[in-house]
DNA sequence: ATTCCTGCCTTTTTT
DNA sequence: AGGCAGGAAT
């Protein structure tokens, strides 16, 4: 059944609702965010709610953006434009720039990225004197971001051991640090935010009160802060409406937690549910390969994804020899859909780690196919852009230490490590900022009075600076602070090829800035700032004609006609599977491959290399269990000439030494899931007549073309090899045999003759 | 004070 | 392989 609009049943009934709590569980590629931005159209159209009072949250900008345009095509840009929609992070930034005083949160704060917190964390470990090796500022951070994900301060969380002592000192510190700068760190955001609609103010109670109506997108990535947040933020009329795909959730790193979608209806009784299965984007090989993949994860709430399309091709499953040969692969498909007249915006090459983009950007590159990277090396991370970015912080707010720190010697004035430490040292003792003790004489009176004056003299060019850039918009402002500083001219000396990139990444600031002029109403440098803090690389529009890399999670929420799924690869995909010392979550890695399955609409191309180079060293791969969960009926496999030679190679033996089982000697990497019983006996494995000797696997199904390209490990005199007991060792030979064995030299044990499938890729 | 070197450690994934 | 922190050399 459908509506008028062209909705189907479940969509209309999500639609239509009005008050209460919902949870939509949204298939992939079921019409989600239509079913948003329709419902709000209907609470401003048909019910007259005033769009102000209307707030939706989604989690990435390009999905607030998208869900933005969409609700002003629906209700006139006029209606549209008083809707709330915004990130987590930005609606409370914006909350908190109006009303975060109540809690030590000022007007101009600033938002303190990842590197922000590890160079005030580090600072931190030096003031508490505490070994930096030991309490590395990573997992402090890690700790800290935790405690505050669940609302625990430095005082609440648990301390059961003496480590637990140190992360709740550190943690407090950084916190007084964090305050008497002025700066809050991206989980403050939502923290600071929930604390202040906690509060008893009059602010906070007009606040819970403002919104008459709250929606979620992408709710199964929210965190126990964040929908802490959303029920604070509906607490007055308990108008929540989230939607969500359980089977999607992938950030359980960052805090989400899985059961807030999949508990919903138990904490808020009487909410109703609706489930939207149909789906609309891809073909049916491909939305049967999805369920293939998702089918086996555990405590899904019950759905049925169906479609209506048409069956289309199948997944082609590709072996490739390794990285190099992928890239191969990844050119071959984009030029045949150039050449069948498709837009290059419509393919997509994902992986599972940025590290993975950079062969095929020189592939790409070498090929003179237009492309671009989502994610990755991030521009406003760039070591000048943030600079540039400190200085215009340190400008609008002097306490901010980690940024007035980054520049008071670049370019360099003579304020060197030793100066500052002693400067540092002073402000921490008195409890003051940085900039404040540099502008105190009393603060300075230690240090020799070179290091004074110097130091006199960069206060002096920052207070100028304050001065006059006052008034002027953010481009100018930095334009100008970058020449008066001596900025620009530290890189037109340098005249290296690399200072003029940094130039033009400079320029392009300042464009950006310029571009953010013209979008906001009131473009003053803090609100800037604050964009660019909040503002990630994957946020850019969709560029007609390039082909698009990115990650698995970066294309959340994407779709594409073709996409090629590299890496898959046990190890690769799921990531880190074989490290046993690592608590990785396949359940999590196994929703990550649905997300990426789904994101195809017509084609969908996986790669897996029998060899990839991983942190320089070479390493073998068996194929991802992911591709095994796949329905044989809509896989097709086939394998590069790369790879046809690289086995042939390898592992067929010379005529003489007759009859060598290949499916025996690569047992220990092909059977993910059964762990480690090779293939015996119990599967016959006589190869069909056609075939060559030890060609074929008998537990797969094969196509016409279909030699069996299934990933092969190529043991190599020379080779670092592991070996559970002792340890890395190097290839000295390899002896053919139905079961094949190596002889390695291992440090400390001398030469060993070990079985083959014992073994694994140093 | 700056620059260069060396050794380590990294890598999920993002606001 | 590459980036970064710490240390040595200039």
């Amino acid at each position: 059944m459908v509506t008028p609009e062209g909705l189907n049943e479940p969509q209309a009934e999500a639609v239509a609702h009005v008050a209460g709590p919902l949870v939509v569980f949204a298939g992939a590629g079921s019409g989600k965010t239509r079913v948003i931005t329709y419902r709000i159209a209907n609470l401003v159209a048909q019910h007259g709610v005033a769009p102000w009072r209307i707030l939706a949250v989604t989690f990435t900008n390009k999905a607030a953006a998208e869900m933005r345009s969409r609700v002003e095509k629906l209700v006139g840009a006029e209606l549209g434009r008083e809707v709330w929609v915004g990130t987590f992070h930005a609606t409370c930034a914006r909350v908190l720039r109006r009303w975060g005083s109540a809690v030590d949160v000022p007007q101009s704060f600033v938002i303190y990225d990842t590197q922000d917190q590890r160079t005030l964390v580090n600072r931190i470990l030096k003031e508490l004197q505490l070994d930096d090796k030991r309490y590395p500022a990573r997992a402090m951070l890690g700790r800290i971001g935790k405690e505050k994900q669940e609302l625990r301060g430095p005082g609440s969380m648990n301390t059961a051991s003496y480590d637990d002592e140190i992360a709740a000192k550190v943690f407090a510190r950084y916190q007084e640090h964090l305050k008497a700068a002025g700066a809050v760190d991206f989980d403050d955001l939502i923290v600071k935010t929930v604390e202040l609609l906690q509060g008893e103010s009059a602010d906070a109670k007009q606040l819970r009160r403002r919104f008459e109506h709250v929606l979620v997108d992408e709710f199964q990535d929210t965190n126990f802060a964040q929908y802490t947040l959303l029920r604070l933020l509906s607490s007055e009329r308990q108008n929540l409406f989230v939607v969500g795909d359980d089977d999607q959730s992938i950030y359980r790193w960052r805090g989400a937690d899985i059961r807030n979608i999949r508990s919903f209806t138990a904490d808020f009784p009487g909410a109703r549910m609706v489930k939207l299965e149909q789906n609309y984007r891809s073909t049916g090989a491909i939305v049967r390969a999805a369920l293939g993949v998702i089918e086996p994860s555990l405590g899904r709430v019950p759905k049925e994804l169906w479609t209506a399309n048409d069956p289309g091709d199948p997944i082609e499953v590709i072996s490739v020899r390794d990285e190099r040969d992928e890239a191969t692969i990844a050119l071959r498909i984009v030029r045949e859909s150039r050449e069948a007249g498709h837009d290059l915006r419509e393919i997509a090459i994902f992986y599972r780690v940025n590290a993975q983009s950079r062969v095929l950007e020189e592939a790409l590159r070498a090929e003179r196919i237009p492309y671009q990277v989502v994610g990755g090396a991030k521009f406003y991370e760039r070591a000048e852009v943030k600079d540039a970015l400190a200085y215009a912080r340190a400008i609008v707010n002097s306490r901010s230490d980690v940024d007035v720190l980054r520049i008071v010697n670049v370019p360099a004035r003579g304020i060197g490590q030793t100066t500052m430490d002693r400067v540092v040292a002073g402000a921490d003792e008195q409890r003051i900022s940085v900039w404040d003790a540099l502008s105190d004489d009393a603060a300075l009176a230690a240090l020799a009075p070179a290091a004074r004056k110097r130091i006199a003299a960069f206060v002096q060019v920052m207070l100028g600076l304050r001065k006059e850039t006052e008034q002027m918009a953010p481009s100018d402002a930095l334009e100008h602070i970058l020449g008066r500083v001596g900025y620009v001219d530290m890189l037109k000396q340098d005249g290296s090829v690399e200072a003029e990139g940094r130039l033009e990444n400079l320029r392009e600031l300042v464009g950006s800035a310029r571009d953010f002029e013209g979008q906001d109403a009131q473009p003053t440098l803090a609100l800037f700032l604050e964009r660019v803090s909040l503002q990630s690389d994957t946020d850019d529009l969709r560029d007609q004609g390039k082909v698009t890399l990115m990650t698995v999670h970066a294309a959340k929420g994407l779709e594409y006609d073709t996409v090629v799924m590299s890496g898959m690869e046990e190890d690769m995909f799921p990531y880190r599977s074989l490290d046993p010392s690592r608590d990785h979550d396949v359940e999590e890695e196994r929703r990550l491959a649905y997300v990426a399955v789904t994101r195809a609409r017509r084609r969908l191309v996986l790669t897996h290399a029998s060899e990839r180079q991983v942190f320089g060293s070479s390493r073998m791969g068996r194929p991802s269990r992911f591709i095994n969960d796949i329905p044989a009926d809509v896989r097709r496999h086939s394998q590069t000439e790369a790879m046809r030679v690289a086995t042939r190679f390898v592992d067929r033996p010379p005529p003489s030494s007759g009859g060598f089982d290949r499916a025996r000697a690569v047992a220990p990497w092909r059977h993910p899931t059964s762990a480690g019983g090779p293939p015996s006996s119990a599967r016959p494995s006589s190869p069909p007549p056609s075939a060559e000797p030890g060609s074929r696997f008998v537990d797969r199904e094969f196509f016409d073309d279909v030699p069996e390209g299934e990933a092969m490990p190529r043991v190599k005199r020379g080779m670092l090899v592991k070996h559970e007991v002792f340890g890395e060792g190097r290839v000295l030979a390899v002896e053919e045999a139905s079961d094949p064995k190596v002889v390695a030299a291992f440090p400390g044990w001398g030469e060993k003759r070990v079985l083959l499938r014992f073994l694994r890729l140093a």
